[in-house]
DNA sequence: TTGAAAGCGCTAACAG
DNA sequence: CTGTTAGCGCTTTCAA
């Protein structure tokens, strides 16, 4: 391991001035160019360990997720990812795995790393931010509230909810169930809402609670919901999805039975990832997850600058990308 | 900040002390209480930056990958992060976007860091891990051989091809075509190999260069490349798909022309993510991602742990699940 | 088993 | 503009 000592004495200046020319305060351009040769040729790499441990600070942030295989998650990253090392930031990615103890987890290693800041999208209403807040670092949560006051940056999912719902009474179906995720999780109950606004203002609320269901955020736990719906005495003739990967589970069901959409009619609030379905079959409300990345990531790094402003909210809008093929009944 | 000198000063110890409590070397049973119980007071943290520089390790390995939006590397990252975290060490997931210099600034912050070491599926032949490897930290290459000498963990990338490729010669298809990643990526090229090989034996390589394509493993390339190999004179009746993403583009080309799969037979080597195709419809040759990170895992804990065999290789099977619809022509 | 003390590599006063 | 110097919080000899 090289250090700046090494440097110093090769470029025949003193430790103190390597640290500068590799700060960017102000230092002559002779000694920046001895500096900077020198460490050139030594293949010096400056330990950031120490760095950390002077400066108490360090250029890391930490991205905490409840699931790294979702693609909703994985292009919010992204844009997280573009803003933050532009800034000369790296971000270390941390899947929850929607577990509150393995958020705590990661909690304390971006306390005891001295990372910068914490972008979360929590787990649950019982994620616990007390413990990283007392430390002073700021902490944004992205697509959904926590019980902190918190910056915050969210889709607008009640809109959401109702506009998947309309399309589907717009293209004529009657009985439209919805499969939701985890009744604590905000995102969940809002779309859940907005779907019974909207069945309410057309008349189409009858038998509301036996139509709904609540999954994971996940396929599988759709396929069930799917299922059971399809099981029962009358079955819906439409489905809005909560989240892009119950769409798909629900989708699969449905093609398993022989029913593929627009056969059923399906609406979808997010993206389906990857679909080979044609872009006419289903319902969309396109979620901006990257927009909601990079603009967390631009709010996290002005408060890691110093910005103190009180708490603020931004809502996304979804982009409803309607399905234009009909039953063929 | 609460320090050990804090928590050595509550419990009546001296710093070493609680060094020792945290590290498990001997201390008596008194003491571990005292200590933990005054830890548990003061809310302390052991400060990682600060053992870091002493100790000129820290319990994190950096995963490096190309494309942090694709469900295979996800997978991967999974298999890798559970092994890990079962460890004790903490993975940062680095996306290198397939591009060499994002790689080696992220293998600089692994040097910087002190990581114990680096799981890699490296952007390209190109990719240099020389500086990274001459630090002495342990570096594992997955799923893509590198130029370097080091421990690798790949599929089995050309009899996957020649599976994918038999699965569609079985179902009577004349003219198969194959859409693969870049040249340069030994993955790619092992595929395409394995793709001529089946068609050689089957005799039916007439035309193969026209058949060929080479794309990104991304969607947008290869929708690109299955326009082309749709505006053929004599366009094929069949697609072997290089990878996942690949499958998708083709297939959303197929259903856009009206010839949705198994019209046109679709062969991918990989799972198509999230798919909500009738699973007959399309061959897929799984490749276990999930088991490729947790051996690539496995193999460098052990090189952390101190394991000085010479380079070992681990190559994985896919397994071959056939389409079992045929063409309704 | 325990404590005192040195030092990991860096930055930031402070003095010059 | 540049050098000297004192730690940041921890681990680890070395002695006791």
């Amino acid at each position: 391991m090289t250090t700046i000592y090494d440097v110093a004495r090769r470029a025949g200046v003193s430790p103190a001035t390597v640290s500068r020319v590799f700060n960017g305060t102000r230092v002559s351009p002779e000694k920046i160019e001895a500096v900077r040769a020198a460490a050139e040729e030594l293949n010096f790499t400056p330990n950031r360990a120490a760095r950390t441990l002077r400066t108490q600070t360090s250029e890391v942030i930490a991205l905490v997720i409840p699931d790294i295989e979702n693609p909703y998650f994985t292009e919010m990253a992204r844009g997280v990812e573009d803003v933050a090392s532009e800034a000369g930031y790296s971000v270390v990615l941390c899947n929850s795995d929607s577990q509150t103890e393995k958020e705590a987890t990661y909690l304390q290693i971006a306390i005891a790393e001295h990372m910068s800041g914490v972008i979360i999208a929590a787990a649950s209403k019982a994620t616990d931010l007390d413990s990283i807040l007392s430390t002073g670092r700021p902490v944004v949560a992205v697509d959904r509230a926590t019980r902190h006051e918190l910056d915050l940056v969210v889709m607008a999912n009640r809109e959401a909810g109702v506009a998947a719902t309309e399309s589907l009474i717009a293209a004529g179906h009657r009985r439209i169930a919805y499969i939701g995720g985890p009744e604590d999780i905000d995102t969940a109950a809002e779309r859940a809402a907005g779907w019974r606004e909207a069945l309410a203002a057309a008349g189409r609320d009858a038998d509301i609670d036996e139509l709904q269901r609540f999954a994971t955020f996940r396929v599988d736990g759709a396929r069930a919901a799917m299922e059971e719906l399809l099981a029962l005495p009358d079955p819906p003739d439409a489905v809005v999805a909560g989240n892009n990967l119950i769409g798909v589970g629900a989708i699969q069901v449905l093609t398993e039975h022989g029913l593929t959409p627009p056969a059923v009619g399906v609406a979808v609030v997010g993206s389906l990832p990857f679909t080979t379905l044609s872009p006419t079959a289903v319902t969309m409300v396109q979620l901006p997850a990257r927009h909601m990345g990079v603009t967390a990531a631009r709010m996290l790094l002005e408060r890691i600058a110093g910005d103190t402003h009180p708490a603020r909210t931004v809502v996304l809008r979804g982009e409803t990308r309607q399905a234009t093929a009909r039953r063929s009944a």
